[in-house]
DNA sequence: ACTATATATGAACAATTGTTCATATATTAA
DNA sequence: TTAATATATGAACAATTGTTCATATATAGT
């Protein structure tokens, strides 16, 4: 007796894959949603996030409330405004950053009530 | 004249830096976050879950699907396993993986909804 | 123009992370 | 027991990433 190619259960067919792969995003939004939870990805990045929840800061108050260099920070700055979860305004002297949106907020929002349980 | 120890605007006293961080999750909390978010921040592991939203899968049909190696797969599932993500359970020689609960679904939707716009 | 203050950035370094390769373990069938 | 199949894992390596240090740019005050 031929043996079918396939094995009784949980092995796909190749039509049954490309099934499967229909019912997934495409390929590019995957990419861009792992880039997206890259920024949620790092501690202090959290921390920075969390903090500009609260209010908008200067960098050298987020650095001393965070207790982080101020280089540290601004590079960790300058990678959230790249990916647009935070925006920024000049005061002079003083540049004062805050969360970019609602999104930004939604998301931490949402991994919070999961970590919390 | 002496000098105040709040310039103008936006420097913070301690005291409102002591309201403000009261009012920010305790720090170990946002270490968890961060390291929730590390397990969606990888495109492979991504890609894992996306599949398995779909349905329940075995190792080496994840595999052939994502056209990664067996190995490399196994070390993400054992990632994603040890994160809670995902749960499994052995059919013979088989192991089927599948996602561990509606919050990965949410958190995971959650981030598809920002990405697309 | 010079000094002080606030922020940004390039280069080097250390640490972390994902993949590959080889091999181990587990289950089933002969 | 031996062979075949499915999955797991340790070690090595390459790539990525976050921090530090030094320095650059920008603004304001004298």
């Amino acid at each position: 007796m031929m043996k079918e190619n396939i094995p009784e259960f949980l092995h796909l067919t190749s039509a049954q894959a490309r099934e499967l792969s229909k019912r997934m995003p495409p390929e590019e939004t995957l990419y861009e949603l792992a880039d997206l939870y890259k920024m949620f990805a790092d501690s202090t990045r959290v921390r920075i996030l969390s903090a500009l929840r609260v209010q908008e800061l200067c960098v050298l108050d987020l650095a001393a409330l965070l207790g982080i260099s101020q280089s540290a920070l601004s590079h960790q700055l300058r990678i959230l405004k790249q990916a647009k979860l935070i925006k920024y305004r000049r005061e002079g002297k003083i540049v004062c950053y805050s969360l970019a949106d609602e999104h930004v907020e939604s998301i931490f929002k949402q991994g919070l009530d999961h970590v919390r349980e």
